[in-house]
RNA sequence: GUGGAUGUAGCUCAGUAGGUUAGAGCAUCAGAUUGUGGUUCUGAGGGUCGGGGGUUCGAGUCCCCUCUUCCACCCCA
């Protein structure tokens, strides 16, 4: 065979041991406050039947979707006239069954309607798995990263809004990262939609009102006269493009602008009543109502929630929101959903670049036994039994290498503790135990230095 | 999907107007040092110059294609 390169897709990337710590001290916080408000844990299969995933994430969402393709002679059940016309969605509508899942919240909602009737309802759960999109690769964007969802389906009260603010909060400040929440609701975007009169418009217009930071309010509107919208509407939009102030003050100037539109109102009403609730208890990162806030999967009804590090640049690493129906489209009316997504990859990111992982992550054994010869080994091999009994996590060197290459290991590893023991120390049925981070080294009984061992930990 | 940059040893990079056997630091391994690591000294291994094609007497260096990584747009975790 031919000397192969090694290597992974791209977007694709291998994790060391010490980026596994990382990551590890990322799951098992949020699986920690996910379990502690009351969420139990699911899993799907990586890959789902395409059918589910398709059309639930917008034009753009359809065509980052990784398509399986069918096992077999893929090639026998497409006709003649459809390899010809090289329609792409067509061909691999029929060539590929199956697609590797784009996010978590789809499969939920196919799993909710898959099992409703062993659902006891409302059902909260939460799913730490990898998603793959066929993005093109960036900072922060790769093509296989983990979500950490929390969701409750079957439960329409804002309360769960206001929980996941809570759970957002609690997530990032036992992680040591500050961060902004930025908060909105589908309902007053489409409220400004009906008042302007394009109705139809309102992804136009979330998109516009999304760019106003980047490129600036006279370009927004350029591009919304280009997108169809009449001049009076974009001119009766502008209030709302130029909305300042607090939030309360931003609340009522848009009351007073969508009174005749209910969902509008609805909107304000939501976010009125989710602040209220979040006030009783305030999180402590800033909440702020953002208008420009405005994409968000096409599925979202309701609130629209996201979260950015304050002291990274990093696209969002948190978001999510409400979303009426997206079991309805599996079949099962009536099921209200909301919920949120962690990107562990972009908090790991951020962490890193901001030196927030503890030093000792790096550190998986604890001690390490130097191997003199089958005598010492032996010798040393009951101690270390007896520390896997405490818990200690201990190894013996395999080969009665040099001293020096011993003790390297013990240092490239990180591992705090040495334990030597020779002729000397076997004569007074002692160890020496070094601490490698002082230098220091006493001579113990094995029960000691058990006791000195797991009091340092 | 669109536009722009990038690619030389495991890593970070040199490499002069195209001209013999492509260099450095760090890392790795070995020795100095057969019961003491992180410092030091000595030595060694390691490169089809991302891959393919072309121009040329001659290409790491110039041209084209492709892949990778990165940046912007789009979209998003």
């Amino acid at each position: 065979m031919a000397l192969q390169k090694p290597g992974i897709p791209k977007g694709t990337r291998d994790f060391s041991p010490a980026e596994i710590a990382g990551r590890e001290l990322i799951f098992t916080t949020v699986r920690k406050i996910f379990q502690l408000h009351g969420y139990k844990p699911i899993e799907t299969p990586a890959m789902e039947s395409l059918s589910t995933l398709m059309g639930k994430y917008g034009e753009e969402g359809d065509r980052l979707i990784f398509r399986i393709l069918n096992s077999g002679d893929f090639t026998s059940k497409v006709s003649e006239a459809d390899w010809q016309q090289r329609d792409p969605g067509r061909l691999s509508a029929q060539i590929c069954e199956k697609a590797l899942r784009y996010d978590l919240t789809v499969p939920f909602a196919r799993y909710v309607v898959q099992y409703q009737n062993d659902i006891t309802f409302p059902f909260k759960r939460y799913q730490i798995q990898p998603v793959w999109r066929a993005d093109r690769p960036q900072k922060g964007r790769y093509r296989e990263f983990f979500q950490c969802d929390v969701d409750v389906v079957g439960s329409d009260s804002l309360l769960n809004e206001a929980e996941f603010l809570q759970i957002i909060d609690e997530v990032f400040s036992s992680l040591g990262i500050r961060v902004v929440i930025k908060f909105n609701n589908r309902k007053i975007l489409a409220g400004i939609a009906q008042y302007i009169g394009f109705e139809d418009k309102l992804t136009d217009i979330t998109i516009a009102i999304d760019k106003i930071e980047k490129i600036g309010l006279e370009k927004v509107n350029e591009e919304l006269l280009e997108r169809g919208l009449s001049q009076e509407a974009i001119g009766k939009l502008q209030p709302i493009l130029q909305l300042s102030g607090s939030d309360e003050e931003k609340l009522q100037v848009l009351s007073s602008l969508l009174a005749s539109s209910e969902v509008g109102m609805n909107g304000i009403e939501e976010i009125r009543e989710v602040f209220a609730i979040n006030a009783l208890a305030p999180t402590a990162c800033a909440v702020e109502l953002d208008l420009t806030l405005a994409r968000g999967l096409n599925y979202y009804t309701g609130a629209i929630i996201e979260v950015k590090a304050l002291d990274a640049a990093m696209g969002s690493i948190c978001g999510g929101g409400r979303y009426d129906d997206l079991t309805g489209i599996f079949g099962l009316q009536g099921v209200s959903g909301v919920g949120v997504s962690f990107g562990a990859d972009r908090i790991y990111d951020v962490m890193k670049e901001l030196g927030l992982f503890p030093q000792e992550l790096g550190t998986f054994t604890k001690v390490l036994a130097v191997n003199f010869g089958q005598r010492e080994r032996d010798y040393c091999l009951a101690l270390l039994q007896k520390l896997r009994m405490r818990g200690v996590s201990c190894e013996m060197y395999p080969e009665p290498a040099k001293m020096k290459k011993q003790m390297q290991y013990a240092d490239k590893n990180q591992i705090p503790f040495v334990v030597l023991a020779g002729e000397s120390e076997m004569n007074q049925g002692l160890y020496s135990l070094k601490n490698m981070k002082t230098g220091e080294q006493l001579q113990l009984p094995a029960e000691e230095l058990i006791k000195k061992v797991s009091t340092h930990i």
